[in-house]
DNA sequence: CCTTTCGCGTACCATTGGTATGCGAAACTG
DNA sequence: CAGTTTCGCATACCAATGGTACGCGAAAGG
């Protein structure tokens, strides 16, 4: 790592462009803002841009890369915060619905992403940072008895795309309790899927 | 309606345009084909394409209307062949994972929809389409005692998004048995909101 | 048959993502 | 410390795209 007056300069450009890239495209979406808008609020011109980024898309993805990293994170804190696997199976799961609720998460994250990536490789970004977690989580409880045996993609997708429609319409809804009662139907689909539930 | 030479071209013009507009926008996408391509495959020029859609984005919404209401139809035979209100759900949900493989159906309706008209316009218009039939099932099972009693918006957002993301994911899976198990998973978790499943 | 309507083609414009090239200061080198 | 190289960035420019203004010619109406 480098530690000069240039390479300094070079990082906090970057970052700023990063920064501003992300308030942007979370405000107006991805074919909403301009290169010009978005080198401008960055103070600096398209060429320093294209000197970090290979093209709009390039940003993009590394916008959207950091913003799953946060999420990933949020909701990893607050599941290993919790001792019993199930716990923090369901922990996790309700904590997802709080930490997109963000607007920039959610156009950013789950309403231009799959579109401007593609959906294959918004899919494998997405597992690298939080779906996997929950892979895992099912696994584990799967081995340990208190899920029925059962392949865990397929699970894998049916909840992860129930959580991310769901925290969409959070979002937009008036209603107060449609947080808390969103909660209470996930945490009753994430029970039923025990073993010990008498379906299966 | 008018039935000279002159509104009869008119009409074969305009579903020409719906018509390789769907077909370009499933096979690249939506910000992925210029007008100047979708004109020439109708076998027209861009000043005939403003004469009846006021731009890009009125032809998209008016060919993602087409596909959902295809997906909805599809979905609501299937559902009304079935007597038990329970199966017309069950089957309702199975069938749709099958209605939305297409190719068309997945990037259109699933992937570029949100992203160009704003999830906010998608889901209005989803909402008329299949989402409502979804709705009303859960509300009938629900008076009729079979669900539990609960919110229906937040359940019906749950088991879309599973049901949405489900589909994109088989669409790209090569495992033979994915299906099958995500209908069993599907199952499983619809069977779990039933009032006698021991969960509530 | 003469006028009006209108579906559509042609020519054109503004903006956008992307590129080629030059500059000036920081970072090596002797 | 002078000379040279490196490189982060700015300027000027290009091709393509969505969208508009306007004109033509045939069908519709009297």
């Amino acid at each position: 790592m480098k530690h000069g007056v240039r390479a300094e300069q070079r990082e906090q450009t970057r970052r700023t462009l990063l920064a501003e890239g992300r308030r942007l495209f979370a405000a107006k979406g991805y074919a909403g803002v301009g290169l010009a808008e978005i080198v401008a609020a960055a103070g600096v011109t398209k060429g320093a841009f294209y000197h970090h980024f290979d093209s709009k898309l390039a940003l993009f993805r590394g916008v959207l890369t950091a913003v799953q990293e946060q999420v990933g994170a949020e909701v990893a804190a607050a599941a290993d915060a919790e001792k019993d696997p199930w716990q923090q199976l369901v922990t996790g799961c309700l904590t997802f619905l709080t930490a997109t609720a963000a607007p920039d998460v959610q156009r950013v994250m789950l309403v231009d992403g799959p579109a401007v990536l593609g959906w294959a490789e918004w899919r494998a970004l997405d597992e690298a940072s939080s779906a996997r977690h929950l892979a895992e989580a099912l696994e584990v409880l799967i081995e340990s008895g208190v899920l029925a045996r059962q392949p865990v993609a397929p699970l894998t997708h049916l909840l992860s795309g129930a959580m991310n429609e769901a925290a969409l319409w959070l979002a937009g809804s008036a209603g107060d309790s449609d947080l808390d009662d969103t909660k209470t139907a996930l945490t009753r689909m994430l029970t039923a899927l025990r073993a010990d539930s008498g379906v299966g």
